[in-house]
DNA sequence: TATTGTTATACTCTATAACTATA
DNA sequence: TATAGTTATAGAGTATAACAATA
């Protein structure tokens, strides 16, 4: 806040570093997004996916209409969200037999496979990135961040990857 | 790790939260740079702008390729962000007097007192994401983040959200 | 007439490839 | 021939609006 510039002329490297926490979250944040999103690529999922899995995996017979406004998502982008975990065989609709413009989403035995593959990639990821703490860092981490996430008023288990922002953009 | 499922059969709700550090990294690490960008917009700027004219304002003069370079991201996408920076007034391309392929980027006055603006809502936002926390939480969060972002790698000052991957993709 | 799922369309962000001017 | 900047093009992700089936 106090010393403007700074001005470090050295000839290479990008700008000197914010050092804030709000940034080093951000950075941080995305870094981990990133590493996250590398790791299930290899089962052939995005994310997206993985949130879509694990809603459906906690309350199986829901309606899209109902898993779009859990997630904070457009009708629309649930179909092809849902088309595509449909073709891999992991999600089924079931035409509700009670209102016949539902689909009642469900996973599939092979869903419910890939959804443990990803708890133990999501275990993993969560020791690689946590590799320069050791345990009571960790858990002081945790605790702090947990915190954070009360007090701004963060949906637990949903994050803010699914918004109403045109364009995707991203910081 | 162990537990599958944990069937919460409430109605309502999202998915039950995933509780790791890592989730809670990502979390508020994509809420947060949301929060930022939000502010930043009320300057009619975006993220990638504010990395630009930080880095501009560090090392003025440089090439766009350089600046490209930095940021590990391509030429053709500095050429689109200076271009707007550019009709806003906040920098200049010189063209070089010693390689007249060249264009070296400045700070317009306007531009240098636009990022004035930028540090004065980071500060704003530092204390927004923060305020769960005293002071000698801050202290040790920041600590913490430290410690985990030297370890990964990442580089100081510059966020992944400059990455190179094609249609934007994020978590 | 209202609601569910769907399709059609458009817009943003970003990368790759081809091109121009300069060296 | 190589490099700086640029333009043209393409693709992913996401939203809005119009539409068909069902209620």
């Amino acid at each position: 806040m106090s010393s403007e510039r700074q001005a470090v002329e050295e000839p290479g490297g990008p700008a000197p570093a914010p050092r804030g926490a709000a940034f080093l979250l951000t950075q941080l944040g995305t870094h981990a997004a990133d590493r996250f999103a590398t790791r299930v690529a290899e089962l052939g999922l995005t994310p997206p996916d993985i949130g879509l899995l694990r809603t459906i995996a906690t309350r199986p017979g829901r309606s899209q209409r109902a898993l779009a406004a859990d997630l904070g998502v457009v009708p629309s982008r649930v179909v092809a969200l849902i088309d595509r975990l449909d073709g891999k065989g992991l999600v089924e609709r079931r035409r509700s037999t009670e209102d016949r413009r539902n689909h009642e989403l469900h996973l599939s035995a092979e869903g419910g496979r890939v959804l443990g593959e990803v708890w133990r990639i999501a275990a993993a990821h969560e020791d690689d990135i946590l590799s320069a703490l050791d345990d009571d860092q960790r858990a002081r981490l945790t605790e702090l961040l947990g915190l954070v996430v009360a007090q701004q008023g963060l949906t637990p288990g949903v994050h803010p990857g699914y918004r109403n922002l045109p364009g995707g953009q991203r910081s």
